[in-house]
DNA sequence: CCGGTTCGTGACGACACCGTCATTGGTCCG
DNA sequence: CGGACCAATGACGGTGTCGTCACGAACCGG
């Protein structure tokens, strides 16, 4: 069964959210403070933590930059209760894979982590992405679709890889947004649907679907 | 002991490669046409496979094609009559991790073979490569020097990669000019000066030590 | 010490990238 | 059918990237 760790000073919190994951089929583990957290993180093998930067025993970044220094590929999901830019960016630099602001719909939550879970296997370094007639290199940023080479610029590559790792689902605006800009707000702009028009063109076979009011979709079969 | 498969029609070549890379300590099997070379690379692991293009039963980009696509971690060395770009970036492109051209000097085929086999275990996908106070984030295409974050640009981080996969090693400008720009010539300018320089100045302590008349050399220490 | 070669660096310009906006085209619903 | 909303697309310009070049500094041999 996949295992996560959940890391929260509040109990309230923590069993809830454990309650939840726990339904949807996971093995959840939980620690209420720092030194629990590192310690449990050592000893097993966790899918995903969940970790809320609000500790009462040492700094949340801290925390996170110590796990992933330990084990580079372990992913981290941090919660939060602030919710600007800079606390964003500074842990997905330090190395988390998602960042959500409290409060959150639970459901929510339970989405962003089954989406994390499974890119766990994704992630973990193939060579290419491929699928509908159209393979991306990983290693050398590149798109070969049919029998030619179509250069990408490194937006689009980033948008193209998201959307590849999420074949035949729908992937938001805003998760979008926040996956391949880096933004945790609404430009209010279409800058999305730009790129995804330049991607299209270089696809040539309508492999992106847009959902109507949602986003988009890359239809891999 | 490091296994090696020797594909070249000529037997002659075929011999007097096996045996310089056996007694460098390697373990080498040799083929004469695609079938038997696809076969083995079936059935064996090699750290390295050395693929003359000119084969009588299939053409050589078909049989590189096909081995990569059968294991895209098998790692190619391409042997080639022909010297031309297209060539060689076509051959890159499919997946071949360096490319010589006939006729070569088995000293420098050796040194070759020894640099790609090497690779092999870094290149299996790290997170980051560090050295010298230096973090680069080989998923991000990002720079931590100390605490602060630096960008790099595409050129810049793939100079870096390189510089830094072959830390101690002194790596000249043609084989910057060739892994780095892909260039097969002489552009007949200073571009690696120039982007060694950025490089530097972004670093800020001189961890990129010139070798004069031969290259550059990232010191990890 | 001197001349030649090699390397470092600042300036410049071409070009690509990418976000914005306005306009057009499509779709849904009353 | 008509209006409202949403998506697609072409144009435009700011900005960053990157190769080139020229000039000065560093180095080396005689």
């Amino acid at each position: 069964m996949t295992r996560v760790l959940v890391v929260d000073d509040e109990q309230r919190i923590c069993r809830f959210v454990a309650r939840s994951l726990d339904a949807h089929g996971f093995h959840v583990d939980s620690a209420a403070t720092a030194t629990d957290a590192l310690r449990l993180a050592a000893a097993n093998d966790y899918a995903l933590i969940i970790l809320d930067l609000l500790l009462p025993d040492f700094d949340g970044y801290e925390v996170l930059r110590r796990i992933v220094e330990a084990n580079s590929s372990q992913r981290v999901l941090v919660l939060s209760a602030v919710g600007d830019v800079e606390s964003r960016v500074r842990c997905l630099r330090l190395g988390a894979v998602d960042y959500l602001t409290k409060p959150f719909a639970i459901a929510e939550l339970v989405e962003r982590v089954k989406r994390r879970v499974d890119d766990h296997g994704a992630t973990s370094m193939l060579r290419w992405l491929e699928a509908g007639g159209a393979r991306l290199d990983l290693q050398r940023r590149s798109l070969r679709v049919g029998e030619r080479e179509v250069p990408l610029t490194p937006r689009e590559f980033e948008l193209l890889e998201h959307l590849m790792r999420h074949a035949n689902e729908v992937c938001t605006r805003l998760e979008l947004l926040g996956d391949v800009w880096g933004y945790s707000f609404d430009p209010g702009s279409n800058v999305v649907d730009v790129c995804v028009g330049r991607l299209r063109t270089k696809l040539e076979h309508d492999l992106i679907e847009t959902v109507r009011n949602v986003g988009y979709c890359f239809i891999a079969s």
